[in-house]
RNA sequence: CGGGGAGUAGCGCAGUCCGGUAGCGCACCUGCUUUGGGAGCAGGAGGCCGGGGGUUCGAAUCCCCCCUCCCCGACCA
């Protein structure tokens, strides 16, 4: 304490948060009950996290000196891609969003509250406010291309925040922009950011598979998310083994398939089967009626409307399998059922639709040589015995089911694995998506044209990240961090300094040298015992551990350990700073 | 939004069926001992038993309503 110039009062100086005894910190012994996920039970009991309300959290010392780590890696690698860093409001005018329409199609998880000048959402993602303010301060083709990005908050009110820092309503987000006056300037751009993303993940410890997606309610054409195999993950993507096709299961196609011999002759009978409008009851019913049919044995008719023409379409895929409506088409609703009579929602059958001006898709496995248990266009009623080519007719055959593991893969046609992951980053080629509906959003082009931007956005989950990392470096004693993400570099514990003036004083001066030697420790400064201090210390997970005791001492020595691999060596006490500082 | 489970000290839990002094372990405070892998002894502090209403002489416990949290599903840039 000393004088405040001038004042009675005294002020506060506050002892460094590198030692321990003074750092905002409790490990837990137990993890609570609410976690779940290893990375959420560790990051709890080593005090990086607190909860505040679900999905909510706050970020105790050691957890934002994590997170900064993590965004100092971003940033160092947007930075070298060239992309300018900015940052954009949370709270945004309802304005923007009503241009774009997703006022109403994100309306779920928008966060809406009343301001005394009008209507604000809390930002879920920020495309609409980018758009606008970058169509307002950029109005030429000279001033591109341009890639802006932000580390900010978003907030989504989720259906169900899950596993911590895994899916939270309120969560941190590295998310990019790309202006460009041309498709092949954003190609370019989106190849840049790629690139940029692999190596970030790189650096983070993470291996990461890109897989092409369906692009969802974000819009555009191309994009890729970046997903990390986890068993925490809430997606699955499609792998192929040989490592020459990866893709997210809503975009997953399948390659071709061979069927060899004919179709077993079948007769095709109607059967009267009331209140059985899906695959299960069908089953059910035909089970209970003596004769059993699987799933696969069925043919599952899906209604779409194809949304340019407003006409039906028939996708056609074993009961087993979920339909993948292709591209331009939506899922019949009731309205459409209505105003198709002849189709009559769960007893629909391919047959004779050709005749009706109905186009029918069907899934390659539907090519299969076999009969097929299936809707007979009639209320309460199914047929069994249909056969491809006999009784109904295909146009086209191609990968609209639903790719599950075995499937072949369309590059090579090996057999494809699904595979549980969490999605880390997602890049996306938006094209115009954007820059048609925000107002304002053009340039003008070398022949003097008005022109809307090529946009791209990229987005990786900053706060994610933790959760992910740790995921995959833990073991049974806790964390263990990757060298470029750790709080703090090195982790320094006394072992019984309170009963050796030598250990005490030789731990101290380490500190003092690894400090100014620029490294950042966490000195373990605490009166306890060295079994508390080497249990915490293996839980925080820092990957240098120095140990500085008795025994040590004796030998004129301090002893290294390294996280990672439990390895040990000892380093003379005058040559500890040379060994941390050369790798 | 549908199904399931749970709210008792900072964390982990018992007590609830069968109503009667609110408990245990870890963590926390004091003192002594101990000290290379989550120490021991002694003493202590800490509770709207999720909230509201009801039944009862009496409710953590029984009844009704609500809230919150977790899991599975639906949903999801």
């Amino acid at each position: 304490m000393r004088r405040y110039p001038g004042e009675g009062a005294t002020v506060a100086t506050y002892p460094p948060a590198m030692l321990m005894s003074k750092l905002l910190l409790r490990t837990l012994r137990d993890a609570p009950g609410d976690a779940e996920a290893i990375s959420h039970q560790l990051l709890v009991r080593a005090g990086y996290i607190r909860r505040h309300a679900s999905g909510i959290y706050t970020y105790l010392p050691l957890g934002w000196r994590l997170l900064r780590n993590v965004e100092r890696v971003v940033r160092e690698e947007m930075d070298a891609a060239g992309a300018q860093e900015m940052l954009m409001p949370i709270l945004q005018s309802t304005e923007v969003w009503e241009q774009t329409g997703r006022l109403k199609t994100m309306e779920d998880i928008l966060f809406r509250l009343e301001g005394k000048g009008g209507e604000l959402v809390l930002g879920p993602t920020h495309e609409e406010v980018v758009t606008a303010t970058v169509g307002a301060e950029v109005d030429s083709y000279r001033d591109l291309p341009l890639n802006v990005y932000q580390i900010q908050f978003k907030y989504r009110d989720e259906a169900r925040p899950r596993f911590g820092l895994m899916r939270g309503r309120e969560f941190i987000m590295k998310d990019a922009y790309s202006f460009d006056a041309s498709p092949a300037g954003m190609q370019a751009a989106y190849a840049t950011m790629y690139a940029a993303y692999e190596r970030v993940f790189e650096r983070c410890g993470l291996s990461v598979t890109p897989v092409e997606a369906e692009s969802g309610a974000i819009g555009g054409e191309v994009n890729h998310e970046f997903m990390v195999t986890s068993p925490i993950g809430e997606d699955h993507f499609v792998r192929c083994p040989n490592g020459d096709y990866a893709a997210n299961t809503e975009a997953a196609v399948a390659g071709e398939r061979r069927y060899e011999g004919d179709a077993p002759e079948e007769e095709l009978i109607e059967h009267h089967t009331p209140d059985s409008p899906s695959i299960e009851l069908l089953v059910q019913h035909f089970t209970a009626a003596g004769r059993p049919v699987d799933a696969e044995s069925t043919l599952k008719c899906v209604a779409l409307l194809e949304e340019e023409t407003g006409r039906p379409v028939i996708v056609l895929v074993p009961g087993d399998r979920e339909a993948r409506p292709p591209k331009g088409t939506r899922p019949f609703e009731q309205a459409d059922f209505d105003a198709h009579p002849e189709l009559i929602k769960g007893y629909i059958g391919p047959m004779g639709l050709q005749k009706l001006g109905i186009r029918v898709l069907a899934d390659r496995t539907v090519g299969a040589p076999r009969t097929w248990v299936t809707g007979a266009n009639r209320a309460d009623h199914h047929v069994s015995g249909a056969t491809l080519g006999r009784d109904f007719e295909v146009d086209t055959f191609g990968s609209f089911a639903m790719v599950t593991a075995g499937d072949p893969c369309p590059r090579c046609g090996e057999p494809v694995e699904l595979v549980r992951s969490v999605e880390a980053g997602h890049t996306f080629q938006l094209g115009l998506t954007y820059s048609t509906k925000i107002d304002g959003a053009t340039f003008l082009a070398e022949d003097s044209t008005e022109q809307p931007f090529w946009m791209g956005c990229y987005g990786i989950g900053i706060s994610r990240l933790p959760a992910v990392v740790a995921e995959q470096h833990h073991d049974d004693a806790g964390l263990i961090w990757p060298d470029e993400l750790a709080p703090f570099a090195v982790h320094l514990l006394s072992l019984g300094a309170g009963r050796n003036p030598d250990v005490a004083a030789t731990a101290d001066r380490i500190y003092a040298e690894l400090t100014s030697a620029g490294l950042s420790v966490l000195y373990d400064d605490r009166d306890q015992s060295p079994g508390v201090k080497f249990a915490d210390a293996d839980l925080l997970g820092m990957p240098t551990q120095l140990l500085v005791g008795a025994k040590g001492l004796a030998k004129g020595t301090v002893e290294r350990k390294r996280r990672r691999t439990g390895e040990r060596d000892d380093l003379p006490l005058d040559g500890v700073v040379a060994a941390l500082t050369t790798p």
